[in-house]
DNA sequence: GTCTATAAAAAGATAGAC
DNA sequence: GTCTATCTTTTTATAGAC
């Protein structure tokens, strides 16, 4: 029963590996996460890597696969707990989990629409099982809130899955986090606002067909803040740091240094 | 005061290429977009191109500000409307307008964190200082929505509007429109619907803290409908179309199936 | 300004010694 | 299974003729 050392010693380095990778994944993304990269920082050379996993593709799919399977747990855990709570705040609970792993940088970014890493994922049965069981899953709890008019019973299902699965790779959480003024609490308050709730204020639905505000509505604090728009969120390569991955190509320098240097 | 033939060629020329930029920028991202590609749909060597623009990036670039360009036009033409609306229902305009650009594929897929587009774009002058009058002008109408009740006060304004910016590489729009099954009328109430009101039903705020659904609510048509997930929204390459750009190396075969065998 | 041909570099993957 | 060294392809960008 017990396994054969060797292969604990190979899963426990994977998992060193996927976690890297994972990490990677969630920084930079799937396009400029460098295999070189992933080996360095796991600390093993480039062609060993390659013994436990059989292409870049294959180490994002297993942190893709991981990232579900942590997502099912999350769910047992929102259903385990002891009493039985209403659909709609399993899927708050639910929504507040995916926030707080994108916050905490352990999303790997989700190949937002055309990305190779879908090509990749759609071709793994592993991969496609477990959204497909995520996603059964969920699709349970949206249609028992539906039922009991919790969520909007005028959307499809689907919309409202897809809905949810968007704040995985939702730019406003990252945008805000950067910002640097506000709590992690503040901004997952928010966006769960603007997502279960959106952003209309008290007076909307009227004025939406009246074509007229609530007059005596709560003015809001500031009288017109200027607003930020997160200007240069690029980390400018600090001093030490290596001067920023996969720069395809300036062969001849931009700037016509002399030959001899 | 006439300008020049061969200047307005050279813009002509110039409009022709952003044009294939922004489709392409639309279709496939920037990483996935190559200059070959670009100069061959223009139908044009590349080192032309080269003449025209200094770089990938530059072109990009052009892309990026044209459509802000477009952006702004849009407002100008929200605001000339006849009767003076509120705030309001010049967002749900300029909402519908981004969804519209991005159903058509006419909007150059956003760099959503970290992409190679993002460190271009936050150095180019230009590019910037249109986000910001664009930010400026859309903050405006946000606190005037807010001092009429229309919009939540109790948000910040950068929220809000980094919502609605959210809404311009809103993932869920291109998932609804591959699946092929609705109009894009539908698409466009769907989405107005759970950004401005989010996914919450009509019991929504009771059952919220009281804890229980209202009993009456609206059953959805449907019982349990199967969640599609999407699958496989990867164009495979049909027959004759090239077998897919930015496969960056198989070079010996690709048979060797898992590594611990 | 347009072309053909080519350089330069990066990144994925592998060979082969141990 | 680990390493070093190398190969292959893709892609950005440029040289140089006309």
């Amino acid at each position: 029963m017990t396994t054969p050392l060797r292969e604990r010693m190979r899963l426990v380095r994977e998992e060193a590996i996927v976690d890297v990778v994972n990490r990677l994944l969630a920084d930079k993304g799937y396009d400029f996460m460098t295999v070189d990269e992933v080996a360095a920082e796991v600390g093993m050379a480039k062609a060993s890597l390659y013994k436990h996993f059989a292409s870049k593709e294959a180490l994002a799919a297993a942190a893709m696969v991981r990232v579900l399977e942590r997502a099912l747990a999350a769910m047992d855990e929102i259903e385990r707990a002891a009493t039985p709570r209403p659909a709609i705040e399993r899927l708050h609970d639910m929504l507040r989990w995916t926030m707080r792993t994108l916050y905490e940088g352990r999303m790997p970014s989700l190949p937002a629409q055309n990305s190779a890493l879908r090509t990749v994922l759609t071709a793994d049965k592993v991969y496609v099982n477990l959204l497909l069981r995520l996603s059964d899953r969920l699709g349970g709890w949206i249609t028992e809130a539906q039922r009991d008019g919790t969520v909007s019973a005028s959307l499809p299902p689907e919309v409202v899955l897809f809905t949810l699965y968007a704040r995985a790779c939702d730019p406003v959480l990252p945008l805000l986090k950067a910002s640097g003024q506000y709590t992690p609490d503040q901004i997952y308050e928010w966006l769960s606002q603007t997502c279960f709730g959106g952003l209309h204020g008290t007076a909307a639905g009227a004025a939406l067909h009246a074509g007229v505000g609530a007059p005596g509505a709560a003015a809001p604090a500031q009288a017109g803040p200027r607003l930020a728009v997160a200007p240069a969120r690029t980390r400018s390569p600090a001093p030490g740091e290596a001067p920023r991955k996969r720069r395809p190509a300036s062969p001849q320098a931009r700037n016509r240094k002399s030959p001899t240097g």
